[in-house]
DNA sequence: GTGGTCTAGACCACG
DNA sequence: GTGGTCTAGACCACT
């Protein structure tokens, strides 16, 4: 169910929220579904259950999740407006990198080529 | 000369770098002129003068600077090629970023749309 | 008769005293009448039957029911007392909520406004 | 500078967050103030440094303060925003505590007086 | 069994 | 020195 790369810069418990957004922006995980309990994933990933703990807070703490104690960890009944929240997020922040390719005085049709070249492979 | 903003994420010696990069970009810096020393910058900036040094020393890896001990930092002659590598380097970034984002869901309208606001404004 | 939010945060045996108490409250259940039975009841909630047990065991301990073993549990002859016992203890919560809202430097009005607009609504 | 109780069922990290939205509200703090290091706060509350870490991440998310690394944490920009939402929060929680009393049965007499015995006192 | 909190101690990049 | 991440192992309340 999850990827993890411990070579990756991205934080462990990083890799497990951005894949649990990907995955009910997919729609593979829909609101009401449950993650697997922190035990388990720790088994499955190798990772400290701790990592898998704060990956869960931090699910809860954008409104994706809502970990219930004794029962386990759900997908969020807000799960979309949580989802569109990250999307307008992750937009904003691209807007920002290009504003400052901008003035780093890359030209407006070298950054459209590097877009369009991401836009056409897949 | 330079803006260090204390409360950024990006490293002081990465914003110097970038600067610097900019800088030379925009023409305002060309090959042969000297950086101000690192004894200098750091009183002028407030920062430490390792972290002055931190980021001369990045410069001369980068091929955009060079370091001659006992007279200064240098922009380097090669200069030119070193701003087009780490152009070349920013917008495979840029592309890899955007990749991310098709593999998040995104449609690629959306990102059209952010990367052309951030365009059309500056 | 009992609704259950499984995702809630309070725990289910707790949301069943809060409604056998409020169904007192508003006279529904009465001095004398039986509860269903925890095997009953864990069905139609889908509910752990160690959950209706704790749930009617903190009735017991409130002075609200009384569980009669191989009987039943029954809502208790003192059920008005312990109903006024535990109204008062809510009243008491709220005022140490309001009190820590009052510390945390919110003013009496701020405060007002917010329980008038509750007290209007419903 | 803080008090932590370690008999209260509220966690360490929360006291913590807890009072330095206090300390920002009633203007002990702000904008731009460094808070104590993690390792000296640590000391000083008898805390492990993990927990004091939570803390300042929790006011990280909440954007209360910004955690620089190598730096320090400091009183965001943005606090007074913060704040302002934080109060908001609390204020319809309060209004749904008051809701709910009142579904339960509770008159809105006795509630006023509740509240208002919390605001003569103090 | 579940999640939540905390301690202890380690390593990293950065200043 | 700073914060950030992670591991290891403990205890708690709740199901």
């Amino acid at each position: 169910m999850f990827n993890i790369d411990a070579m990756s810069r991205t934080p462990v418990y990083e890799q497990i929220v951005l894949q649990v957004e990907r995955l009910c922006r997919l729609g593979v995980l829909k609101a009401g579904d449950q993650l697997p309990s922190v035990r388990a994933l720790s088994l499955t990933l190798s990772v400290n259950p701790n990592t898998i703990q704060k990956a869960y807070s931090e699910l809860d703490a954008r409104g994706l999740a809502t970990s219930v104690p004794g029962k386990g960890c759900f997908i969020s009944r807000a799960s979309e407006d949580a989802l569109e929240s990250a999307k307008e997020k992750k937009l904003s922040e691209l807007t920002e990198t290009v504003k400052s390719l901008k003035a780093d005085g890359l030209t407006a049709d070298e950054i459209l080529r590097a877009v369009e070249k991401a836009l056409d492979k897949n």
